[in-house]
DNA sequence: CCTCCGGTATTCCGATTAGGAACAGTACGC
DNA sequence: GCGTACTGTTCCTAATCGGAATACCGGAGG
C-alpha cells in the first residue's frame, strides 16, 4: 500500500517539470502523508521506488552533478493507470490506529489518577502542537480547486484532532 | 511495544485462575485491543510470549491434555513490575493513524465525484458496523468500577467512530 | 583558501510487524 | 465412525521500521 501513497505523492508533484529525489519524497511525506498515512522510512522509499521502477511506474533521470549522480523519479503513465485502477477497486480496508495513549489509559488503573492526568495533559500538549502544523497546511491550501482534495483530507485530519481533544476532555472529566 | 500490549491483555486477565493460551490471546486481542492498537498476527504473539518468557515477564503451565501439550501464560510479578515502569515512564508517542479513505480521497480528482461519494458510502456502512461492536462492548462493560478504565477507553473509540461520521458528512457536502 | 557544519542523497543493517498457510489435535453432532 | 468446526502452535515470506553509515555539496567564517 505504501508504493501507492509513494505513487500519489509523486502524481500530485507530476506539473512540476523535474521529479523528485528520494530525499524529497522523504520531505513531502513527512509534510503531509504523516497526517492520514504514516511517512516511510528512508529504506522503504528507496526500496519501493526500485520496485516502482521495476514496473515501469515510474521513470528515473540520472543527474549527475560533479562527483555524485542524483536520480530523480516521475510517474509514468502506466504508474498513472495502475493508481486510477487501484482507486477505482472498491476496498474494505478500515482505518488502523494505534494510539498509545488508549492502550495506556486502559491500565489506567495500575498508574493512579494524578499519573492519568499528567498523560492526558502531554498528550493534549502534543495534540496542539500537530493540530497547529496541520493548519498551517490547511491555510497554505487555501480555496484553490486545484488543491480541493487535499483540502478535504487536511479538514478530515482537523476533525480528527478535535475529537482527540474532546476525548481527552471526557476522559478528564470522569475521572 | 506489541509485547507490552500483550503485557496488559494478561494483567486485565490475571484475576482468572488458569492463564490464557496464544490462540486466547489473539480472541482477547481480536474482540478489544484492535479497537485502539491492532491485533497482531498469531506468528507475532507466540514470538512475543516466547520473549516475554524469556524475561520471566510470564509464566508458562504446560497442560497435558490427551495428546497435547497446550501452554497456559500468566503475568508474574516482575511482568508487573515491568509493565508499571512501562506505564511510568513518560512518553511523547503520538497515535499513528493509516487511513485508507484519506489516501483515497487525496486524490479525488483521479476519481470523479460519483466513485469519491460511493467510496464514502461504504466506509460509512464499515464504520457504523465497528461502532456496532465498539458499543457492544462497552455496553457489556457497563459502569462497574473494576472495569472503569476499559470503558473509557471504549468511550475514546466511540468518540473517534462519530468523529469519523462528522468528517464524511462533512466532505460528502462540500464535494 | 581552508575548514567546519548543516543539508542533500543513498545504502545498509537488524529488528519488528503483518498475514496467512500448514499442521495437528479435540469436541460434538449426526 | 465421520465430517466439520474449533483450538493451538509453528513456519514462512514479505513489508515496515528506525536509524546508522557513507558521501558529497554548499556556504559561513577565520
Amino acid at each position: 500500500m505504501t508504493s501507492y501513497a509513494l505513487l500519489s505523492l509523486l502524481v500530485i508533484d507530476s506539473d512540476s517539470e523535474d521529479g523528485l529525489t528520494g530525499y524529497e519524497l522523504k520531505q513531502r511525506a513527512d509534510f503531509t502523508l504523516r497526517f492520514y498515512w504514516v511517512s516511510p522510512a528512508m529504506s522503504q522509499i528507496y526500496t519501493e521506488l526500485d520496485r516502482l521502477s521495476s514496473h515501469a511506474y515510474v521513470s528515473t533521470d540520472e543527474e549527475a552533478a560533479g562527483k555524485r549522480t542524483t536520480r530523480r523519479f516521475r510517474i509514468t503513465t502506466a504508474g498513472r493507470e495502475a493508481l486510477k485502477t487501484w482507486l477505482r477497486e472498491p476496498t474494505d480496508d478500515f482505518p488502523v490506529l494505534k494510539h498509545p495513549v488508549a492502550l495506556r489509559l486502559m491500565l489506567g488503573a495500575m498508574m493512579g489518577t494524578d499519573e492519568v492526568r499528567a498523560m492526558l495533559d502531554r498528550y493534549e500538549e502534543a495534540l496542539a502542537e500537530r493540530r497547529r502544523e496541520l493548519e498551517a497546511v490547511r491555510e497554505m491550501l487555501g480555496d484553490r480547486t486545484s488543491v480541493a482534495y487535499a483540502a478535504r483530507v487536511a479538514d478530515w485530519g482537523l476533525t480528527f484532532f478535535d475529537a482527540e481533544a474532546t476525548a481527552i476532555d471526557r476522559t478528564r472529566d470522569s475521572l
